[in-house]
DNA sequence: GCGGGGACACTTGTATACTAGTATCCACTT
DNA sequence: AAGTGGATACTAGTATACAAGTGTCCCCGC
C-alpha cells in the first residue's frame, strides 16, 4: 500500500482557511482523481476518510463531498460501515468507459469536422506540436494534460461545453490504465501520430475519416488491457 | 414560487432512522430529482437545505449530498452564501443534453439491432403494450416512467450498464421539458408509434433503421422548445 | 418625504460530536 | 490445543454547532 500522499498543489492545505468562500469540494475531487489515475493511490488500497482529511487540512465533511463524486464516477468504491477503497480495475467498467467515450468523442468530431474554423485548427497543431516535445523529453505528465487538453478540444468543438466534462469522467478508467502501461513510451510516438491523422481531417472538414481516425485511435488503449492486467493482476478485480 | 413540497414516496421521513445503514443520499438525490423534473419545484424556485431537510426529516448533511448531484447535473444552481435555485431551463443545456443523448442512444441501439435476442424483444413489446394503455389513460406520469424504462432497455442491450445513468442525467433535462409541454397528451399516441416504429427495426436487426427513427424520435421533444419557452418564459434563463 | 446606515435574519461551507454497524484480536472455555 | 465469545478499535452516516458572507428592512437623520 502506497503510504505517503502528499497532494500536488498544496493549495487547499496551504491557503489556509477560506470559511464562506467557495467550496473546496472541486478541488479535493481533482486532486484525488489525478491521484487514482496516476496509481499513487493504487487499486484496492484503502482510504481513511479521517486520514485524507489530515492530511489534506481539511475535516471529513469536504473530503466526503468529494469521494461521493469518485463513488459517482466508480473510481472508489464506498462499503457502509467498513471502509473506502480505490477501485480496482473492472475490465465492465473500463468496456463501459470505453463505449460511452467512442460515442461521444466519434460525434462531436463529426461536427467538428463539419465547422472547425482556422483558429481552432490552429489551436489543435500548437498543442500536436506540444505533445511532440513532450514525447521527446518523454515526459508522461505533460503528455498525458496535452492528451486530454486535445480530446477536450474536439469535445468542445461540438459546441456543446457539456459534452467534455461527461467524457472526461469516462476517460478516468482509461487514462488510469494508460497510467499502468509501462511500455508506454513507446506508444507516445505512435498516439501523436494517431492525433496528427484525426487533427488533419478536422481541418480538411471530413467528417468520416476524422470518425474513423479517431475510433482507431480510441480504440488502441483498450487493446493493451490483457497485457496490463497480466502485469499487475492484483489491480484488477477477481471475477 | 409553490410551496408545499409534499414528498412522494415519504418513506425516507417515516421509515424513521435508520443510522449506521446505507445513505439515503440516492433516494433523496431522485425524489428531489423527480420533483424538479415535475415542476412540482419550479425552475428559479429557491431551495433552503434546512427546510428541505425539515420536511424530510433529515438533516442538512444528507440534504446536501443530493443537492451536489443535482448541482453535477446542472439542475440546481448553488451560490454560496447567497441560497440553492431550482437551475431555469437554459436552451444551450437543453442542447448539449440532447447531444449526448443522441449520441450515446443511437450507438446504443445499432448494438441492440445487432445482438437483441427474442427475450428482450418481448421485454421491449410488453413495455410497448404498457404505454398504449397508459396512453389510453392519458395517465401521463406513468407513461413518463415507461419511456424511461424503454429507453433504458436500448441502453442497456448495448452490453454497457454503465450507459443507462450517464444518459439519464442527460435525459432529465429532456424530461423537464416534455412535463411543461401542456399539450403532451397531444403527442403520446405519436411518441408511443415512434417507440414502436424503433423497436420494430430492433426486433428485425435493422441498426440503420432503428438509429435513424430514434434520432428522429429524440429530436421531436426538441422542436417543442420554442412554444414552452413561449408559454413559461419565466421558467427560462434570461440571456 | 427621502436617503443612508446599521442591525439582523438568512445563506452555504466547514468542523465536530454522536450513532450504530463491522472486523479483529485476545482471553477464556472446553 | 483448538474453538468460541466478547471487548475494542475502527468504519461510514448523520446530526449539530460554528464561521463568515449576503441581502433586506427598518429606523434614524436630514
Amino acid at each position: 500500500m502506497a503510504e505517503p500522499i502528499p497532494i500536488r498543489g498544496k493549495d487547499a492545505a496551504e491557503s489556509g482557511r477560506r470559511p464562506g468562500r467557495a467550496s473546496s469540494g472541486p478541488y479535493l475531487y481533482a486532486a484525488l482523481r489525478d491521484q487514482i489515475v496516476r496509481a499513487e493511490l493504487a487499486p484496492g488500497e484503502r482510504l481513511s476518510e479521517a486520514e485524507l482529511g489530515e492530511r489534506l487540512g481539511v475535516s471529513r465533511t469536504p473530503i466526503r463531498e468529494a469521494l461521493g463524486r469518485l463513488r459517482d464516477d466508480r473510481l472508489v468504491e464506498v462499503r457502509p460501515q467498513i471502509g473506502t477503497f480505490v477501485a480496482r480495475i473492472s475490465p465492465a467498467a473500463v468496456s463501459d468507459a470505453q463505449f460511452i467515450r467512442e460515442a461521444l468523442e466519434c460525434t462531436a468530431v463529426r461536427v467538428a469536422a463539419e465547422l472547425a474554423d482556422s483558429e481552432s485548427v490552429a489551436q489543435m497543431e500548437e498543442n500536436l506540436r506540444a505533445q511532440e516535445r513532450a514525447t521527446d523529453r518523454i515526459d508522461i505528465d505533460a503528455w498525458q494534460l496535452l492528451d486530454d487538453t486535445f480530446h477536450r478540444q474536439i469535445c468542445d468543438l461540438s459546441g456543446h461545453p457539456a459534452v467534455w466534462p461527461v467524457n472526461e469522467r469516462a476517460k478516468s478508467h482509461l487514462n488510469r490504465l494508460r497510467r499502468l502501461s509501462l511500455s508506454m513510451p513507446d506508444y507516445l510516438p505512435t498516439m501523436v501520430e494517431a492525433h496528427r491523422t484525426v487533427a488533419e481531417a478536422v481541418g480538411t472538414h471530413d467528417p468520416d475519416g476524422a470518425e474513423a481516425a479517431l475510433r482507431e485511435h480510441l480504440r488502441a488503449v483498450l487493446r493493451e488491457v490483457p497485457r496490463i492486467r497480466e502485469q499487475h493482476p492484483d489491480y484488477f478485480e477477481e471475477p
